[in-house]
DNA sequence: TAGATTGTTAATCGATTAACAATC
DNA sequence: TAGATTGTTAATCGATTAACAATC
């Protein structure tokens, strides 16, 4: 019935390959191109749009800008996305500096920090803002989307009260599980669970 | 024969929780307990482990040191490793300075930029090198691990050239698919993709 | 002993793939 | 028309789960 996770998992990257062909000229592509270029079967890419509808035709493929935007439309990325960043140590400004950001719909538009040092200080433009009015300026702003970039040590805590402000989806750069409800949905950014993963196939 | 990759992908995410609660001072845990901290199966648990030997003792659970140690074997984790970051702009400055990486046993022991403005300036103390120097360099120093932090149209061709110069694993946070030959490993760390993962279930 | 938890089996569930009719 | 590629089906393959004997 519903979609399953992984297929969706795999949607953004499907899409990040089809900005690409469009930014090299293209303007048509295949299940066999696309398939090739990441590194996948034409066959489990054709299986995963068919749960959206049909976007391609038979003997040409796919017109690169009509597939893109209705990826977007189904990832909902046709729009911007405000987000809260939570933390303004090394990693929250290297956050908040990655222009990837904004280029690609997600807006940092405002930014925590529980240090009195970082209060008050200014970063890519934004007021860093105490972490007690985390509720209020959420609430206000009507922000659904937090990059948690604070020490494992606090990250728990941040994230409940993160939750109970409305926060519904959270990047977590923090090396740490975080517990959330069903309703809230974690991602996360740990370069070292990463290379570990890697690591077992060295000889 | 082979261990599923899935299966070697938690072992990571299963060292990190039992090294945390080794921090928090606890010395025995059980499938059950580390599954409800990372939100998934008992079940799952006892088998994945169940593909590396028999780590625990019925009715006690496992002793965390023990079970820790051994996925660090496993996981070729025991050891340190030196690491190449190629990159020095404002994501190569900011990985150089995650003392995460040092402190989980990946020492990043040299830094490579293209740029005559980077190039000898000092990031973390190590001073940044031609990317002309990769390929001696790496050799010389034996590196099989490289950190990818420029931007996306440079990241294959230096990916190709790392490969020549002997890297088996790439952790690449250029927003782009990386073609490699079988016997190399390349993980993502793409922040937007992972934001894009969860907005398709916003309302 | 009684209670708890492992490691493992078999069943279930889900994902991937190969193949091909449809059709551009 | 001939060639190419889609969307979909059914088969295969692989992963997860429930259950439980073994045993600490």
């Amino acid at each position: 019935m519903s979609i399953p996770t992984i297929v969706i998992n795999r949607l953004p990257v499907y899409l990040r390959e089809l900005l690409r062909l469009e930014a090299e000229g293209q303007s048509v592509t295949s299940s066999q191109e696309l398939a090739r270029r990441l590194g996948m079967s034409s066959a489990q890419i054709r299986k995963d749009l068919s749960h959206f509808g049909e976007f391609g035709k038979q003997g040409t493929g796919y017109r690169i800008d009509f597939l893109r935007q209705h990826l977007q439309k189904i990832l909902k990325v046709e729009r911007e996305w405000d987000v809260a960043l939570i933390g303004a140590g090394d990693l929250g400004q290297a956050i908040a500096h990655n222009n990837s950001f904004a280029a690609r719909g997600f807006r940092i538009t405002c930014i925590f920090d529980s240090s009195s040092a970082r209060i008050g200080t200014t970063i890519a433009k934004l007021v860093v803002q105490s972490t007690d009015l985390l509720e209020v300026t959420l609430r206000e702003k009507n922000i659904r989307i937090g990059l948690l970039a604070i020490p494992a040590e606090h990250a728990q805590k941040v994230t409940d009260r993160l939750v109970k402000a409305g926060i519904v989806s959270i990047l977590n750069y923090a090396p740490v599980n975080l517990s959330v409800p069903e309703t809230v949905r974690v991602q996360y950014m740990d370069p070292v669970i990463q290379l570990q993963r890697m690591t077992y196939y060295h000889l």
